[in-house]
DNA sequence: AGGTCTGTAACTTTTGATGTTGCGAAACAT
DNA sequence: ATGTTTCGCAACATCAAAAGTTACAGACCT
């Protein structure tokens, strides 16, 4: 696997798993599937568990399915559930010279998170459905 | 500063620079600014040069000022410049079980680079002239 | 009871970004 | 010409986040 690939493997995973709704997956299966490791694959559906997109159960015949239709999860709600921040890194620890309050700081700030809004808007046109029957 | 913090490096200077475009900014001085090192700030806009955005001079009198009126400098064209491929990490080493031929493998790739493809086009749609005089 | 799973915590390894130092080349001032 | 300023670049050192790994407890089924 590579770095920030979180995003990358949570949406495989999930268009595998909308492709097969009705059985449950192991972490260990999925792993396999995309060449990683179990727990790496448990870490990042963990995410999505809490956010309510997927339900994980123990035991003999647990695994992974999806929490709701294919048609009801968008991938903006994948997205979301790992919050990547991906457009807009946190200020960090900037100038002194120029300070928050500025209101060019602000500005080019804002227009970061409008940019990112608009990459979740459109995210959320496509759902897991289009994943199915491929 | 922090990591992958080229992007908001990048607009930040060119934000200021396009409010004093007529001087020369020296990287010593944005390096201050931003709370970094002169190397690290001549590396990031060492590419937007490559692009064309910047010109930089040597010299007494030297420093960087933009190539072009900040009206015809789009943030599209700075993330680009840095291509920083950020919603669409390369492929990997993934899967033996999932081949590269897949169709579902494919069309989870090509939404993902939609996706980025939107992006990019709605930060096309600012432009620096928007951080002067603000 | 025994075999599968997930859930987590701890730790190590890897990777990419950033920070740092050093020096050469160009431009300019004196 | 000489010295100063500033970029260009290469070669490191450092740091932080991600990924990989190991280990074990808890839950569930047969
Ligand atoms: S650092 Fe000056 S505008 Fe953000
Ligand atoms: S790993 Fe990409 S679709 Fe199977």
């Amino acid at each position: 696997m590579k770095q920030n690939s979180r995003l990358w493997l949570a949406l495989h995973t999930l268009g595998h798993i909308a492709n097969e709704p009705d059985r449950m997956h192991t972490s260990a299966e999925i792993a396999d599937h995309a060449g990683t490791n179990p727990v790496v694959v448990r870490r990042v559906l963990g995410r999505l568990r809490e956010a309510g997109l997927l339900v994980s159960e123990k035991g003999h015949a647990g695994g992974w399915r999806l929490a709701s239709a294919p048609k009801d999860i968008t991938l903006a709600d994948i997205y979301s559930a790992l919050d990547e921040n991906i457009v807009a890194p946190p200020p960090a620890d900037y100038a002194r010279s120029c300070a928050v309050e500025s209101e060019l700081h602000k500005h080019v700030t804002s227009v970061l998170l409008e940019a990112e809004r608009s990459l979740v808007e459109r995210l959320g046109e496509t759902t897991l459905a289009q994943f199915q029957e491929v």
